[in-house]
DNA sequence: TTGAAAGCGCTAACAC
DNA sequence: GTGTTAGCGCTTTCAA
């Protein structure tokens, strides 16, 4: 592999001057440019891009460390994440730390060693402080999707979005809604009910337990939701912290019967692919992801490249950026039906 | 951030003596290194990979080039070789093509002025020859998923699982098999359906034109199977190269009244998650992704990492390495009926 | 066993 | 404008 020594030789220049050339640091006489052009290509010479960070010390690399990136919803997210890296001339690291602690640490180690200039992280779950970890990382850190409070971090407004669909079935004439909870020891689901129970309560509303399911974030959680509707009055509507469980409820419920939404609606969270194709199309709560990795990249970059570009929006001040959901309203919610039957089993 | 050389001087050691006890290349003293071992965690010293890399000629990096890393399947592969990556000491660069052959180039070209030390890429769909770009990548590359002819390469058997649905659907007695192709111009879905219609020949049976849908690998393209069921004769099995095409259809076909498998089979490929949560489950041919993605790591290893470890398994014949798929067979499809009766729609 | 020193490829002073 | 050179942090001869 040729270096840069070898295109100076064959351009008959130093090597300060085919990197003066490369980086336009100074101007270079355009007979000795057009040389320089020449070695390059007859050589076939390509900058060392790991030489040069040894150099300038900044590798214009990041680590992207996500609890799996097999799931969409965090596929979706690296995926905005890298486009707008590498458009602003970084790449990425990819560690998927399969939502472990312990490996989440690694990785964080592995990164500092490879003297990222900073990293993304969408924080594996943690039964203790999970704030603890972080203190020893060497490397600027945003936080994205799951906020740690006290550092940067760019998520969603959960709590605004549980508010949004709470405000919509209220307008519907709902009084007894449920929720199903996938994972709520993780903070934002926790703040999409928080949102929701919120706002009901403020009309006088509330979640009683016997309303409120527990569990994963899967689709094989969403058909517990028959246990919702064997309750001696079952909710006329139920609120699912992800897509993915509400699709989960909509196999059951329809497979068991119940018209979506004449006996019951169905709201969820994320608007992933899915939710647009099933009939009738739920109604869910969009995040704004390509918005939220704008943010969250920018506010990295604030922090690594200190040349104050433009505004200096980043203070002294850390924060959690939240980005705006929105409600799209489909076809799996409707007015409560006005003679209040009991929702039975059909056909 | 300190540096070897501050960790010499804390131990009251030379350079070369830490480098040694970091590298285990030879005995230290045992004072030395206790004194050395002190000074590293007084110090927080951590090795500079990149330096390392510098010196050594190896980065033990590696690219991963996917069209698509918010699609689950992608987002699989992508997983799994990473985990393997990391196992043997390597760091993942991601890159999302986007499917788009000019974008792929330029990951590429970052990729070999990073010298990673490999790549592997699922290369972007290409009208033109698909090979030519990677003439002059200055990488050792394993394609993965997607082979590219007379280069090292990893995927599944897809003609074998072609002719597995044939085998079945044979089996079940049906003589009228549609096929949906997601794509087909990629190379691993016209080998699907070129093992299928092959083993269906060798019966004697064909797949008319009528029976032949072309589309994209989406969702939506799935529910395009009414043009299927509306022929004079329907097809009474439809095989689908992708699961989610075949969700599709399943959510068409279950919407317009046909009761799956009593009026139509339906077979797809790949075995996501939502193919075993939907009702009936959907009978598909797997792919083994771990042990894909562990061929495909020892392939591009035993290429960068020259030692003769054990067998020396990569000869100088580049080939394909095809990873068996398996059908798994759940409840989508059944016997054809023998009072064929043309299905109707119910309800 | 250990230290001294060269050098991986590059950029950034600095002198001309 | 351009050449020379030091040095980024590390490993690896080579002598001692």
């Amino acid at each position: 592999m040729p270096t840069i020594k070898d295109v100076a030789r064959a351009a008959r220049v130093s090597v300060g001057t085919v990197s003066n050339y490369l980086n336009g640091t100074t101007q270079v006489a355009d007979a000795k440019a057009e040389r320089i052009r020449e070695a390059i290509d007859a050589l076939g010479y390509h900058v060392h891009l790991g030489a040069r960070g040894l150099r300038v010390g900044a590798t214009r690399t990041v680590g992207l460390v996500v609890p799996n990136i097999s799931n969409p919803f965090f596929g979706e997210i690296a995926r905005e994440l890298e486009h707008a890296l590498t458009a602003r001339g970084y790449q990425t690291f990819l560690c998927d730390s399969s939502d472990d602690p312990e490996r989440e640490r690694a990785y964080l180690e592995n990164l500092a060693n490879r003297r990222v200039d900073g990293a993304f992280v969408i924080h594996a779950h943690d039964d203790g402080e999970p704030v603890r970890r972080y203190e020893e990382a060497a490397v600027p850190i945003v936080f994205v999707d799951r906020p740690v409070p006290g550092r940067p971090s760019v998520a969603s407004d959960n709590y605004l979005g549980g508010r949004l669909v709470a405000e919509h079935v209220l307008e519907l004439g709902h009084e007894r809604i449920a929720v199903m909870l996938g994972r709520p020891e993780v903070s934002n689901v926790a703040a999409r009910f928080a949102g929701l129970r919120d706002a009901l309560m403020e009309t006088g509303l509330d979640v009683p337990d016997a309303y409120v399911l527990e569990g994963r974030q899967t689709l094989e959680f969403g058909r517990d939701v028959d246990r919702l509707m064997a309750l001696p009055a079952p909710p006329t509507a139920i609120f699912t912290t992800n897509d993915i469980v509400a699709v989960g409820a909509w196999l059951t419920l329809t497979e068991h019967g119940y018209r979506i939404p004449d006996d019951v609606s169905l709201i969820g969270f994320d608007d992933i692919e899915l939710s647009r194709s099933i009939r009738p199309s739920l109604t869910t709560v969009a995040q704004d992801l390509p918005e939220l990795a704008r943010h969250a990249v920018d506010m990295l970059l604030d922090q690594i490249e200190p040349e104050a570009g433009s505004k200096p929006r980043s203070t002294a001040v850390i924060e959690t950026v939240p980005i705006e959901p929105r409600l799209v309203v489909r076809a799996s919610t409707a007015p409560v039906p006005r003679a209040e039957a009991r929702p039975r089993k059909a056909g």
